[in-house]
DNA sequence: ATGTTC
């Protein structure tokens, strides 16, 4: 199965029938759909390298399956399913399947403007770094700071950050610049777990590890002046960007999920292409019983990033007088969920579908009823991070992100290395001291993590976002570069 | 990603 080029930017593999081994049973799943992906040539030799592209011929295999499967220019390897992978099914007979959401369930980015240029932080960078790292717990295990009834958690669980506003963390306006609102409806707390609230209550408010950091950013470059404006960007500011998930909350809630579904694949003689792409089928009330608890985990993660968000804004008001309504929210935004939405299915059909972004952000074009309305001429803004000391990009969602790719793009860099890998070839302090020799403060829980996170062990970030802005799924508006890092 | 093999 070799992706062949069919279009700049465009790799494809045709619908085939697909033969899997399990041991001694030898099974034929048929692609209802072409598995794509969107890469140039040196993005694409590098997800070939891994499992990626089995991963969505797998995908363009389940149930319901609609028109295309994707791999975005981020891809790599994930359980049963790809990061940086995307899929939309039947809403009525289609595949859901939790290894489409991943297990960190609402992981997602928030961006905050300051009315700060780089020359007024500069001398303060250090201070701000530490004043950001005490502010936020961090590292694996980390518990928040905040000491909430179960009572407290299921309003968490079932509204979001409806809970932290009215518990006063934020401002009513905050809610206007997030997907959703930062509330997720459709949620049920009463079916989450007892072990999964235990291992969340203790960690809202917490960063957590991996790949998650809050970052102080220069505005390097302006790339389109007028969507920049729109969103209050200007060259050599200074933006705050908060990357982290739902935490042991969405990882439990995955965990017990697929584990219910692999029972129930079983009981009913059900076998998916892999043992990882357990699924259950939309409309059922198996499948209800994921979404409800997917979308607890949701709202755990938006108000995680909600309550960050707040105390980030603390940090700044200590270290600098910000005041804290003076920092507002860019956007904020998920890129591990399932979302119904209604789409073009070719061949001039339209319809409601589950679209699976795994490490993938949502990018509706301008005009779409779902973007804010400040926002919506020039579309849907989208924060792409690259790794620890390379640049993030603030761009918007264009209308071909319709056609090719249900109204999505990138997430990220996308690892290039395996973690274990990325340990056995880079130090923590070495890449502590590069980072400090090109000016940027490092604050980090563990120095392994550092080692694991090294820029080099991800792919390149201005080839992942330029192939999503030449294909027209995303303009780039803005270039932002780490000047204070702060990591689990 | 994750009390990183309940």
């Amino acid at each position: 199965m070799i992706p062949r080029r069919v279009d700049e930017g465009i790799y494809e593999v045709s619908p085939e029938m697909k033969v899997v081994k399990f041991n001694e049973t030898i099974m034929n799943f048929t692609m209802a759909v072409p598995a794509r992906i969107y890469a140039n040539e040196y993005l694409m030799e590098r997800i070939a390298r891994d499992k990626s592209v089995d991963q969505i011929t797998n995908v363009a295999c389940l149930p319901g399956i609609r028109k295309q499967v994707i791999a975005m220019s981020d891809a790599h390897q994930g359980y049963g399913f790809c990061i940086g992978g995307v899929a939309a099914t039947d809403v009525e007979g289609g595949a859901i399947s939790p290894g489409g959401v991943g297990y960190d369930i609402n992981c997602g980015v928030r961006l905050l403007r300051t009315p700060l240029k780089y020359a007024e932080v500069a001398p303060v960078l250090p201070e701000l770094t530490e004043a950001l790292f005490q502010a936020i717990p961090s590292g694996l295990g980390s518990r928040g700071k905040l000491k909430i009834t179960n009572t407290d958690l299921d309003r968490v669980l079932d509204e979001g950050i409806n809970w932290a506003i009215d518990n006063g963390y934020g401002f009513e306006k905050d809610r206007v610049n997030c997907e959703d609102n930062g509330f997720t409806q459709g949620a049920d707390s009463s079916i989450v777990s007892a072990k999964a609230k235990a291992r969340g209550i203790r960690q809202l408010g917490s960063l957590g590890s991996g790949n998650h950091f809050i970052e102080i950013q220069k505005v390097a470059e302006i790339l389109d002046p007028v969507a920049a404006k729109i969103m209050g960007i200007e060259k050599d500011q200074v933006t705050v960007m908060i990357h982290t998930g739902s935490r042991a909350m969405g990882h439990q809630i995955c965990t017990d999920s697929l584990q219910e579904i692999d029972h129930l694949m079983h009981r009913e003689g059900i076998i998916a292409p892999d043992r990882e792409l357990g699924y259950v089928i939309s409309g059922t009330k198996e499948a209800d019983r994921y979404l409800a608890q997917m979308r607890a985990a949701a709202n755990f993660a938006w108000t995680n990033r909600h309550i960050i968000m707040h105390w980030a804004r603390g940090a700044f008001n200590n270290v600098l007088n910000v005041k804290p309504e003076d920092m507002e929210l860019v956007y904020g935004l998920a890129h591990n969920i399932l979302k119904q939405e209604e789409h073009d299915l070719g061949d001039g059909k339209r319809g409601m579908v589950n679209v699976h972004r795994k490490g993938a952000t949502r990018a509706f074009p301008p005009g779409h009823k779902d973007v804010p309305l400040n926002y919506r001429e020039i579309g849907q803004p989208v924060l792409i991070p690259g790794s620890m000391g390379t640049s993030s990009y603030l761009c918007v969602g264009q209308q071909k992100a319709m056609d090719l790719s249900f109204a999505s793009t990138a997430h990220g860099g996308g690892r290039e290395m395996s973690r274990s890998k990325a340990k056995r070839k880079f130090f923590g302090k070495n890449i502590k001291q590069e980072l400090n020799d090109r000016g940027i403060s490092v604050r980090a829980a563990s120095l392994k993590v550092l080692a694991e996170e090294a820029p080099l062990a991800y792919k390149n970030i201005d080839e992942v976002v330029g192939v999503s802005h030449n294909l027209g799924i995303v303009k780039k508006v803005a270039r932002l570069v780490p000047i204070g890092v702060t990591k689990g």
